[in-house]
DNA sequence: ACCTGAACACCGTTCAAGT
DNA sequence: ACCTGAACACCGTTCAAGT
């Protein structure tokens, strides 16, 4: 309204348009994340975001680093590289629970800048210092990281799986369109899929399986 | 060149376009699949596609549809749940090789039409009579095509793995940007991720797993 | 019935101009 | 140094018009 309180409307930074952007993106799905909808949302108008941010493509890094920024390390968290692997599973998707675009940021881009890297670093780091050797490493994180992505894909969004039809899009047909066409997923949805135990479950499958395969474990790293 | 042999032009059906939108993705990517790109490599103008395909939403929900039923079934084909599971997942592997467009399809869309729901009502009926109940029928699914859908992820376009930059996107800097910012992945990625042999080693501890924790097997199923 | 041109409301991005 | 208007090359989609 008054052009006099200039001081509320911030100075336009790189992370002031991540934070705007994030929450646009969480709140409005990916998809709804433009250069001009997000430079509305400031204030200002859309070419002024460039000078802060090269591109769009270096936005959408930028959100990714920071989303994978949360996840954390687990540096020393769990007394075995197995405690540690289920850590950062489950802070994974505490991630995702806190931001509905995480997923779909993760699976729609390369990790291609150190900046992103810097959380699988971490990661592999801590599985090595607890006395896996170089392929077991790989093994245990592909295999971990595969499973956790995985999950969440079919869990946010209902994408891949069998997951209420929740997410970003809208309800396909309220009105049931073919009563009978695919009868025993309607019966699984109905019974339920219990999210929390049901990604515990295959995890710890999976973690118990690595560790009686991989024999490097160790009871802690020292120094 | 010569408007006569307007017989090697062929009239333009929904199951033409498919065709030249399925190449079109698997060679250029799907960013590249548009409406106007693909009308133009059919030869024909971009608003003629509506005739047949309502928009393009409906045409990648016809992709994936497509490329899904390339998994099959696995009616009977294992003898027991457990080898029909590992039967879908080396087969949707095998679609993902033949198609590059294929986990991108899968990822960037809900399976909200009954015809993409086809192969999941297959797999999860195999699954039910083989002797799992409802419970133990959708842990084993979700659990499994986790673990599948997000090692593919890995394993295609370099998305949240360690996979040799490989993919659709051009190499981030051929001059090696930060010389040792990440070492532990630069080592891991010299060391070689074994294909194939990482996605049985994991695909098998999950089922074996599966097979202690699920008791319902069944030797074979009757009728 | 099928194809088309023009048009609409959006995109990301560049560039010369403003302050 | 930072913001802006106009412009460019693209999108998906509609609609009235052609055959």
């Amino acid at each position: 309204m008054s052009e006099v309180r200039t001081d509320t409307r911030r100075p336009l930074s790189r992370d002031a348009i991540l934070n705007a952007a994030l929450t646009l993106a969480d709140e409005q799905g990916l998809e709804a994340l433009s250069m001009r909808r997000l430079a509305a949302q400031l204030g200002v108008e859309a070419m002024s975001l460039y000078n802060h941010i090269p591109s769009k493509a270096a936005l959408l890094a930028g959100l990714l680093a920071r989303t994978l920024m949360g996840i954390g390390t687990a540096h020393g968290e769990g007394r075995d590289w197995s405690d540690e692997l289920r850590t950062i599973a489950l802070a994974t998707r505490a991630v995702a629970q806190r931001h509905p675009c995480f997923v779909q940021l993760l699976t729609s881009q390369q990790l291609h800048t150190d900046e992103m890297l810097l959380p699988v670093e971490a990661t592999l780091r801590s599985l090595h210092a607890a006395g896996l050797d170089l392929e077991q490493t790989a093994q245990a994180y592909q295999t971990i990281v595969g499973y956790v992505v995985g999950f969440l894909l079919q869990e946010r969004s209902g994408v891949i799986g069998i997951s209420c039809c929740g997410g970003a899009g809208d309800p396909p047909d309220p009105t049931l369109p073919t009563p009978n066409s695919v009868p025993l997923i309607r019966r699984v949805q109905e019974d339920g899929t219990a999210g929390d135990r049901s990604f515990e479950f295959g995890l710890d499958l999976l973690i118990a399986g690595l560790s009686t395969r991989l024999p490097g474990a160790r009871p802690r790293a020292v120094g």
